[in-house]
DNA sequence: ACCGATCATCGAAGCGCTTCGACAGAGACG
DNA sequence: CGTCTCTGTCGAAGCGCTTCGATGATCGGT
C-alpha cells in the first residue's frame, strides 16, 4: 500500500514555480518558457505525479471520460458487440478520455444519472432501435452524444453505422454475377425484427430492393440460432424453393449452423448452393468452406463514432449521419 | 439543451437549511429530524437535484467508480466475458457505484493511471494469466483489487473463479458413471495453455486426476477453433484410439464445430459417443443435441467479484480465495 | 531613452461537495 | 434549579485543480 498521492502543489514547490505554471506546463494552455517546462516534467516524473480526476473535473467541468451504453438483449450477437466495445475504447484513450461502461437495462434513468452528475461529457449508444426511448431524452440532455445505428427519427441526432442495406445489396449483386437467379435472405431471429432493430431491416430491405433490380427471385426469412430449427428451416426452404441456389445468412450465431444444414441436407457448398454472409471476418474464415463475407467493420464504427463525439465536445459540427461501406470479400463459398 | 446543473446549495436555499444539511441527508451520516429530511428530499426531487460527481470525489475521496479490467486476446470465449462485465456492472450499480471500462492492452499502465488519479475506488481484473504482470503492480497499488482467476502467486490478492478443476472432475466422473471407459478432452486453442491461462490448465488437471482416480484412461488435447481443424483433430482422435466413447468438450467457439465433426463421421451422439461441454447453458441448449454440460456461472461470478471489492473498500476483510462450484446439467448428448 | 506589445509567470478565486467542530435547545437527573 | 447529555443543525475549512486578471521582464520600433 502507498502512501497519499502527489499533488499538484507538491510539484510546484519542487520544481520551484506557481501551482498555476504547473497547470498551463500540463495543459499547454499558454507559453511556457523551454526551461521552465522542462524543471517541471522533471518534477512531475520525480514525483510521479498523477492529476487528480476529480478535482479536474470539478475546475474544469470535463470529466474526460464518456459513457458506452450496451444493450446486453438476447439476439445480439456478442462478439460483434465487444469488437465495438474495445475499438471505442482504444480510441477514446487517444483522445485521452476514459469510458465508463452502462448497461441499457438500467435504461434512460442510467444516461440521466450518469449525465446530470457530470460523470461523464458524452455518451456513446450502441444498438439502438427504430423506436428507442431514450432517444428523447438524448435530445434533451446538455452532453452530446453519438448513437451506432439509427433511429427513425433521427432529426437532431449524430449516427454512425455500416451501410446495411448497402451490405444486402452487394451480396445480392455478387450472387447475381455468379450467375445464381433465384436466392433467399435468412436474417436475424423474428423477435428482433419486432423490436424494430434497424440493422436486420435495413438489411432485408437492401435486399429486396437488389432483388427487384435484378430481377432475380428471392425470399427473406427470419432465422433462429438452434441447429435444429435451422435445419427445420433450411429443409423446408430447399424444399420449398428447388431451384434455389444462392443464399445469404446475415446472422452471426446461425452461420455455423446452416453450413451443418446443408451438409446434412447433403447440399454442397458452393457447387451445389451458394452462401455469402454478412459477419465479422473471423467467423468466416473459420468456417468450412471459408465464407465469401460482407465485413461489418465493428472498429471503423467504433473509431468513427468516438471521432465524432470528441468534434462535438469541441463544439464542432459534425454530419449527421454518417454511412459505412461494406466490403465483400469472396471466399471458397460462393 | 438545458442550463446549467443543479448544485446543493440551491436545494439548501429552496429548503430553507445549510448545505450540510443537505449533504447529511443525502448521505444519512448524521442524524436529521424526520421533517427536514422531508422537505430536503422534497426539494431534490422539484429541482432535479444530482450532485456532481466530481465535486463529491474530491471532498470524499472516494469516486464511486470502479475499474473493470478486460482481456482482449484471441482465444478468449467473449460472450462469456460479455457475461461477466454485464454481472460487474449490474452488481456494482446495486453498490452505486459505476464501472470503468479498461482493456488489457493499455497494460499496467493503464491501471496505474486510473488507480493513482484517483478515478476508480478499485479494480476488478479478468481473465489473470498464472503469470501476470499486472499482479505486483496490483500488490502495490494502495486501491483494492478482486482478480477473476487464480495467478500463480496469489498470496496477498482475492481471487474468485469457478472451481475449474472440479469441473473436469465432474465430467469425469459424469461420463464413468455412464460406463464409458476410455475419454477424451478438448480443450482451449493451444496458445492458451502456453500462455498459462489458468481456467484451461486448471480443468486439465482436475480431468487427468479424475481419470486416474476412476481408472478410465484418457487424454487431454488442445483443441483449435476452425471446423476444419477440428474436423481433422477428431478424425485423427478417432483413429488413435478405436475405443473412444465419451468426450469433455472445453471450448465454447468450438463444440459445435466438434458436433458437426462427429455428424460428418457418421458417429452419433450419444449413441456412438457421448459429449459434455463446460460452456454456457445457452451454447449447450442450441445444440443439436442439447449438451449435458457443466455451467460457467459467469454471473455469480461477477456478482461476487464486486461483493469482495465492495468489502474490502469498506475496509473489511475477505478470504483470500473463493472458488464457486459447478453444476452439471443433464442434458441429451449422454 | 521611452512606449506599447509580447511573453512568462504568479496569486487568488472559485468549482460543488464532505466533514469537523461548535452550538443552541430539549430532556434527564440529582 | 443548575448541570450534563443528547439531538439536530449550522458555518467554515478544505479536497486538488483550472483559469482569470495582474504583474514584471524583455524587446523592437522610433
Amino acid at each position: 500500500m502507498s502512501e497519499r498521492a502527489v499533488t499538484i502543489s507538491e510539484v510546484a514547490r519542487h520544481a520551484g514555480v506557481a501551482v498555476s505554471t504547473v497547470s498551463y506546463v500540463l495543459s499547454g494552455k499558454r507559453a511556457i518558457s523551454a526551461d521552465t517546462r522542462r524543471r517541471v516534467l522533471d518534477s512531475v516524473r520525480t514525483l510521479g505525479y498523477h492529476p487528480n480526476a476529480g478535482a479536474r473535473a470539478l475546475a474544469s467541468r470535463r470529466s474526460n471520460v464518456i459513457a458506452l451504453v450496451l444493450p446486453l438483449r438476447v439476439g445480439m450477437h456478442v462478439p460483434v458487440l465487444m469488437q465495438f466495445a474495445t475499438s471505442v475504447v482504444t480510441e477514446a484513450r487517444r483522445y485521452d478520455h476514459d469510458v465508463l461502461l452502462l448497461t441499457a437495462d438500467e435504461g434512460s434513468d442510467g444516461l440521466r444519472r450518469a449525465a446530470a452528475s457530470a460523470l461523464v461529457d458524452g455518451l456513446v449508444l450502441m444498438d439502438v432501435e427504430l423506436h428507442d426511448s431514450r432517444v428523447p431524452l438524448l435530445k434533451d440532455l446538455a452532453e452530446p452524444s453519438v448513437l451506432i445505428g439509427f433511429p427513425a427519427d433521427s432529426a437532431g441526432l449524430t449516427c454512425v453505422d455500416l451501410d446495411f442495406a448497402r451490405a444486402g445489396t452487394l451480396c445480392v449483386e455478387h450472387l447475381a454475377e455468379r450467375g445464381h437467379r433465384e436466392i433467399a435472405l435468412l436474417g436475424a431471429p423474428s423477435v428482433v425484427y419486432e423490436r424494430g432493430t434497424g440493422f436486420a431491416r435495413r438489411t432485408r430491405e437492401g435486399f429486396a430492393v437488389a432483388v427487384a433490380e435484378t430481377g432475380l427471385t428471392g425470399v427473406a426469412l427470419p432465422c433462429e440460432e438452434d441447429f435444429d430449427r435451422v435445419c427445420a428451416a433450411i429443409g423446408d426452404l430447399l424444399d420449398a424453393r428447388p431451384g434455389l441456389s444462392g443464399l445469404v445468412v446475415h446472422n452471426e450465431a446461425a452461420v455455423n449452423h446452416v453450413l451443418g444444414a446443408l451438409r446434412q441436407s447433403g447440399r454442397r457448398v458452393p457447387d451445389d448452393i451458394a452462401v455469402v454472409a454478412i459477419c465479422p471476418d473471423d467467423i468466416a474464415e473459420r468456417s468450412s468452406p471459408p465464407l465469401t463475407s460482407v465485413l461489418i467493420p465493428a472498429e471503423e464504427v467504433g473509431h468513427q463514432a468516438v471521432r465524432l463525439l470528441m468534434e462535438k465536445l469541441e463544439g464542432r459540427a459534425v454530419p449527421d449521419g454518417t454511412l459505412l461501406q461494406p466490403r465483400l470479400t469472396v471466399r471458397a463459398s460462393t
